[in-house]
DNA sequence: ACGTTATTCAATTGATTAATTGAATTATTG
DNA sequence: CAATAATTCAATTAATCAATTGAATAACGT
């Protein structure tokens, strides 16, 4: 085996130290997650719904792969994403999945359906509306991540709050909900209960980082 | 478990489709090659000298992620990948994993120290030069993957034939070889060749795809 | 110092993966 | 039709991985 051939195995070993974190659902969940903002493990063990020992132990193989970082808070670790590129990361990751496998579309599309949703508002078709004062964009994400980063001008109610602040939201105005991006349903479920009072809303199928890369490419 | 739990861990389990394949820096490899051009089994297996048995097993878990694509061409099993996004996506895999793990950057340094490499010219500098016709890029790969792409202007001697073309290269120019890119070894040893024969060579670190990702960055 | 909370570690178990080896298959040629 | 070349398949073996369980650790509050 020649030099050459040896540095290239170790090369490619270090890449797949990235590449085996990547092999596991629950922790492209987790990474997901992170994606939108820092984290507890047991907050990530809840809306896992994995076991924290678990969690914990998928946090350990991302740290190894230096794909997150934790700081502690009293008796909270708190873990995030190593480097804000690693959502981008992940958004293209994503994006070759939705690609390559139908499947994919396929199980969202039987959800979404399932889920009684309707079409999503198209993301350009939002921003000329919200430029023209037409639409109040709601984030009905939990408000950490809405504090960490969101799409300007999005008001934060969460999801579990929206029953009890219905009534603040203006009037005369369209509603549109957006929460974590195309693999999360809260912004879907959030526009049927604003539906069940009377209330014109739509989804927004893209999250937060989707918003970013869309704008990005308009320059 | 509830139905929007059991819709998630479909959802990643697809994702994980894709990651699995990413984990063995086998397939790794593979991946990169495939990047530079379509490929036979039995050019995989001597490039990354491993069995061909060993590679066919690698190629069917990526055709079952979907990442490639096969045509025959009598007896030969052409292998390419699926869509050109994935070696946009290799590209975003690579820069995410050189960032985090500064491993891969002590080890390519280490490298190429130990291969006689001097610094190489910077990406933008050569396409200066280029402009104005002060330099020769030279593609030192196989010259079917000049032909799949290539940097436009290079000239194609692969590096197999590189000592024997040396004297038709013209003269009272430098010369920058480039070969798959920063993980490929071919444009280092071009360099090495002709400083021998008294040619002012450089090398240059990008690859035709990095190129592109660089250019497109521009406009 | 002790109890509590949050998290990590270690051992175990069963499942999955990677490489090898030899057989089987596929396509071509004479 | 048989031989050849290229590739894939199947079985085996050893290594790795994921989840669980219970113990251990770390930080805080009283």
């Amino acid at each position: 085996m020649s030099t050459e051939r040896m540095w290239k195995d170790q090369l490619y070993l270090e890449f797949a130290r990235v590449g085996k974190s990547l092999s596991s659902p629950k922790r492209l969940e987790i990474l997901d997650l992170l994606s939108q903002g820092p984290k507890s493990v047991d907050v990530l063990s809840k809306t896992t719904e994995m076991s924290i020992a678990n969690v914990s132990q998928h946090l350990q193989t991302l740290l190894e792969a230096r794909l997150v970082r934790f700081t502690k808070k009293g008796t909270f670790v708190i873990y995030e994403l190593a480097d804000p590129a690693i959502s981008d990361f992940m958004l293209s990751l994503h994006s070759v999945c939705e690609k390559q496998l139908i499947e994919i579309r396929r199980i969202k599309a039987e959800f979404l359906q399932h889920n009684g949703s309707a079409e999503p508002i198209q993301l350009d078709v939002l921003l000329e509306r919200m430029e023209r004062g037409e639409v109040i964009l709601l984030d009905v994400r939990p408000k950490d991540e809405y504090e960490t980063d969101h799409i300007p001008g999005a008001i934060s109610i969460p999801i579990e709050e929206l029953e009890k602040h219905l009534s603040s939201l203006p009037t005369g105005k369209d509603i549109v909900a957006y929460c974590r991006g195309p693999y999360c349903l809260m912004s879907s479920e959030a526009v049927e209960i604003m539906k069940t009072r009377g209330i014109n809303a739509h989804r927004l199928n893209e999250g937060v980082h989707e918003w970013r890369q869309f704008t990005e490419h308009l320059q």
